[in-house]
DNA sequence: TAGAGATTAGTTTTT
DNA sequence: CTAATCTCTA
């Protein structure tokens, strides 16, 4: 960890006066070149206070900023001034919009809406009861905030019915927003870039804040997070973008390989700096991985070596459906623990969707080996998370009707659809939020008495904790709120004892997270409630770096290495994906392939099924195309059995392996 | 109003 | 074949 940086990274982290662009290939130790940077940053004589690092993922985030600790504890000199911030895109955007709220037009309490939450909010803009047809609407006026599209081009650019309709919903989105006192994910970003517009003075106190800005994955900015980064680095200049082309993978977020090019063009000092020594994985897997991406057109030709040996040949494993590859993955992996003396946090599974994971957990568990399911659901979309966040949102922000109707209805206290029919009729009449509405003279006379009751009671317990929030610890209020609400009974009596204890449990640790986290950072009820929003990871778990095999979509294990991978569901319409290939996106489904090859260290096991469960019935499936394009000689066929004769001819060369594969397939 | 049972859709990645 | 939504009854 501590050997020298290499001349390339060396020239990365001194150059500190002219805007840089590096190009890391994967493995080719950008973290460590953006720490180190950091740290010369600081050594320089920049105030830390004025150097930000900006990353796309929480644990990206953790990951930098520990290592940037490690790396100051080393230098044993005393950190000058304040702290460098270290944070998301979207965090950062929320502290600025927190800083800003008042110029915006927003309570201190404003609230963060998930997609969940605007899920019913868009479908009443475009009048619809058809989920689809919403969540169609939602994505695309996510789409255009993220491309900076106001909504007067919307409509002008809009190509069918469906386009106009979101359109439409568009143009009244951001007041309905504003009725309720939030804001969501997209806004994080677009809402400081129409202030600065807007306000000189704010705008100027942004550009001038940062001396030296530097990015991680710059290649998975979108417009709108482009826009804030150039408004972040100001007329000095200075900034540090991290990225690889190759490794592009969230076109469909909107982001757009096109900001490297820009690059050049709004900043015509830009140096160039290439990291192509990988540090990770053996030649046999560079090779295969190389092979792979050069059948996509490249803006910067980029070729990784590696002096790492090598290696072990690539297996290719055809299986029955997907039962029997979880079934093959985990024999693997118990058989390799074993010969290799390894652990179990040693191995991966990465596959396309989510939905993939199934078949492997199953296994996993009947053969009891612990795993971490990363880039799933994640701990606070659990629904009792959710359940208890929907009462913090509505502590600090009354305004938040979604909040208000989930918190209002679990438990269940005896307010059921009818009663907030009336109260929404109420609220509506009156333009007011549904907790003030409880108060109006109009829904005491519809209201039934004891639905009204209970009602009351509900808001007063709510406006209790709000009163109270601003002098105790946000852990303690936590607690009392978990209990007089009933949490523990309501679960004991919805679900099964062994889910109830499971549920029950991870409220506990979210109490728990939170307690540690309010005293740690002296944050408030208020803040912790908005940070949650953004928090995508457990991360009270993650410290404890347990030794359990981990399962992971491709996009979420983007960043992070293991020793062995498993590649698992390479077909035709998984990977690529059928979507993709309709959309002619076939090159991002390569390069994320790509990300899934380089992430492995020493082994690498591909597989696919030969047919697949689906609705009930069976469907043929196909190889996916990749595997063709692979490095051939460095792959052998491994796994599910094959008849006599073919077995034998699967001996010799890789391409003849396939080939039998192929035929085998054909049939 | 709330929970049990019937019905019907279901195809990708996430801050 | 699931899982989530919808409908019906106590």
């Amino acid at each position: 960890m501590s050997f020298p940086l290499n001349p390339a990274q060396r020239d990365a982290v001194r150059t500190t006066d002219t805007p840089l662009l590096v190009l890391a290939g994967a493995g080719s130790g950008k973290t460590r070149v953006i720490t180190a940077k950091i740290a010369h940053l600081c050594e320089s004589g920049i105030d830390a206070a004025r150097i930000v690092a900006i990353t796309f993922t929480n644990k990206a985030a953790r990951e930098m900023r520990e290592r940037t600790q490690a790396l100051q504890r080393d230098a044993a000199k005393p950190p000058g001034g304040g702290a460098v911030t270290i944070a998301t895109f979207h965090a950062l955007g929320l502290s600025i919009v927190r800083r800003e709220a008042k110029a915006m037009g927003l309570k201190a309490g404003f609230s963060i809406f998930d997609p969940s939450d605007l899920e019913s909010i868009v479908a009443e803009l475009v009048a619809t009861a058809d989920r689809g047809r919403a969540r169609a609407a939602q994505w695309q006026i996510s789409q255009w905030k993220n491309a900076l599209t106001s909504p007067a081009a919307a409509l002008a650019q809009a190509k069918d019915d469906d386009q106009r309709a979101a359109a439409h919903a568009y143009a009244r989105y951001a007041d309905t927003l504003a009725a309720y006192q939030a804001v969501d994910f997209d806004d994080l970003i677009v809402r400081p870039l129409a202030l600065f517009d807007a306000d000189a003075d704010a705008a100027a106190r942004w550009s001038t804040k940062f001396a030296h800005v530097l990015v991680d994955e710059y290649q998975d900015t979108n417009p709108a997070q482009y826009a804030l980064f150039r408004h972040l680095v100001g007329t000095q200049g200075l900034f540090t973008a991290v990225g690889d082309d190759d490794q592009a993978i969230y076109g469909w977020r909107g982001a757009t390989i096109e900001n490297l090019a820009r690059l050049h063009d709004d900043y015509p000092r830009l140096r160039v700096v290439k990291l192509e020594q990988n540090y990770r994985s053996s030649v046999r897997i560079l090779r295969s991985a190389n092979a792979l991406i050069a059948n996509n057109p490249k803006l910067h030709a980029k070729k990784l070596w590696s002096e790492l040996g090598t290696g072990d040949t690539i297996h290719v494993a055809s299986c029955a459906d997907d039962e029997a590859e979880g079934e093959m993955v985990v024999a693997a992996i118990s058989a390799q623990r074993f010969e290799q003396r390894g652990k179990y946090g040693d191995f991966a599974v990465l596959y396309r969707g989510n939905h993939q994971a199934r078949a492997v957990e199953t296994a996993l568990r009947a053969q009891n080996i612990p795993y971490v399911l990363s880039g799933g659901q994640s701990y606070f979309e659990r629904a009792e998370i959710k359940d208890i966040v929907a009462y913090l949102r509505l502590v600090a922000n009354d305004d938040d009707d979604p909040a208000f109707v989930r918190a209002v209805t679990t438990p269940k206290r005896g307010v059921g659809e009818s009663t907030l029919a009336k109260l929404g009729e109420v609220a509506a009449l009156k333009k007011q939020s549904l907790f003030a509405a409880v108060f109006e003279p109009g829904f005491n006379a519809i209201a039934q008495p004891r639905a009204r009751e209970v009602l009351q009671q509900f808001c007063a317990l709510i406006n209790d904790l709000r009163y109270r929030a601003a002098k105790e610890p946000a852990g303690r209020l936590l607690a009392e709120l978990v209990r007089a609400i009933g949490y523990d009974d309501y679960l004991v009596a919805t679900f099964d004892k062994r889910d109830a204890q499971n549920r029950g449990k991870s409220v506990q640790d979210f109490v728990d997270w939170l307690s540690r986290k309010g005293e740690a950072d002296e944050k408030s009820l208020l803040e912790l409630t908005q940070m949650i929003a953004l928090i995508t990871l457990l991360e009270g778990r993650e410290g404890e770096a347990a030794d359990v095999v981990h399962l992971s979509t491709l996009h979420a294990a983007k960043g992070l290495e293991f020793p062995h991978v498993f590649l698992i569901g390479l077909e035709e319409g998984i990977l690529p994906h059928r979507e993709a290939v309709d959309a002619g996106n076939v090159e991002e489904e390569r390069r994320l392939m790509y990300v899934g090859v380089t992430r492995a260290q020493r082994t690498l096991h591909l597989s696919f099924c030969r047919t697949r469960k689906r609705a009930g019935g069976r469907v043929d499936c196909r190889p996916s195309r990749f595997l063709d394009e692979l490095a051939q000689e460095d792959l052998r066929y491994r796994g599910a059995p094959l008849p006599a004769d073919e077995a034998a001819r699967a001996k010799e060369t890789g391409v003849e392996r396939l080939r039998a594969l192929k035929a085998l397939v054909a049939r």
